[in-house]
RNA sequence: GGUGCCAUAGCUCAGUCGGUAGAGCAAAGGACUGAAAAUCCUUGUGUCCCUGGUUCGAUUCCAGGUGGCACCA
């Protein structure tokens, strides 16, 4: 059976190296599943692969997108899947590397089929929710799917907007089409974790961050800037230098919360990890493991 | 050297008319099914600077000390 060796693990960990080590070897290209690398220009920001690491494999789902192109886990379950159904003709195993932990999921356990959201609807509830917050949300969606409604966190206006789009859209209950089940894949999937002690990480973290300032975040995020408002630069590293450009925080300030920002969001990706019984855990502070080695072995045990 | 103000959570500070204390930020933990580097939830014991005094009881009042800031010499 065909194999999915999924490197995973929190921003910062040294997931790309590895990946291009172990693709290498098992000459596999490899698919990216990161929600922000895959737009054209955020190289530095999100530290993507450079132009050299490209060179040496083949990288799917890097700098793919125009930055004002919308983008789903749900697409890129759809289009990742696709893809590896045509790489399988000359592949035996494909590397999958990389932090979004919703895109991990949507390829591996699989999300639900939900109608397309006009986009119209969902500006409209969106607006309303910031006209009149969340309450006239939570009162549509009780009558609409009160089954949901008892489920979801009715604080959170993102899940409650996006329950509701969708019983509107269709004139069905949301609930009704969340199957709750991992959908069977024609491959094998290999879940491997990398890991580092949290303060390793964080040091690696802070330190990331001011390297990517040496290599010119600067001029990356002020290229942007004109397009602030939009949902694939609501991102670590460039929303907090769009508040330096607009005068609230100094460079310094706005570095410190990039740092800050990158910490916490490698804390939440355990967090999402964490709960997965399938990853195997590989610490690379470890010196007596050979990372690779341990890897390709896991691959084979399984 | 003199005078005044300040000293409380990792940081900035509030407060206790004397009964051992609480906000914001940070931090930690968690949730997560088509925006996910997004979005949201939960969690506050700390020699209340030190020593002595008054008091049943002091972080709170008083005295001295130490440190910081300001002003006057």
């Amino acid at each position: 059976m065909k194999k999915l060796l999924v490197i995973l693990g929190p921003t910062g960990v040294g997931k790309t190296n590895l990946s291009i080590e172990i693709a290498q070897h098992l000459k596999s290209p490899i698919i990216s599943s990161d929600s922000r690398q895959i737009f054209k220009g955020m190289t530095i920001g999100t530290d993507a692969p450079t132009a050299e690491q490209l060179e040496k494999v083949t990288h799917h789902f890097i700098s793919k997108l125009a930055i004002d192109e919308y983008f789903s886990a749900s697409q890129f379950e759809d289009e990742a899947i696709e893809l590896l159904s045509q790489l399988y003709l000359h592949h035996d195993c494909i590397v999958m590397s990389g932090g979004s932990m919703l895109y991990i999921d949507a390829v591996t356990k699989g999300i639900d089929d939900v109608p397309d959201i006009d986009p119209t609807l969902r500006k409209q509830l969106t607006d309303l929710y910031e006209k009149e917050g969340i309450d006239p949300l939570r009162q549509q969606l009780k009558l609409r799917d009160p089954e949901f409604y008892n489920q979801v966190d009715l604080k959170n206006p993102k899940r409650v907007i996006h329950a509701l789009e969708v019983c509107i859209m269709t004139g069905k209950p949301y609930s009704s089409f969340r199957s709750n089940t991992v959908k069977e894949r024609p491959f094998e999937i290999i879940k491997i974790g990398l890991t580092r002690p949290r303060e390793e990480l964080y040091e690696r973290i802070n330190t990331r961050v001011d390297q990517m300032i040496e290599r010119g975040l600067l001029n990356e995020a002020k290229s942007f800037y004109p397009y602030k408002h939009l949902n694939s630069l609501n991102t670590v590293g460039y929303k907090e230098l769009f508040k330096y450009f607009d005068g609230d925080w100094t460079l310094e300030f706005a570095i410190d919360k990039i740092k800050q920002h990158s910490r916490n969001y490698a804390r939440k990706q355990l967090s999402w990890f964490n709960r997965d019984k399938e990853i195997h855990w590989i610490n690379l502070s470890d010196e007596n493991v050979d990372s690779k080695k341990e890897i390709i072995k896991q691959l084979y045990l399984i």
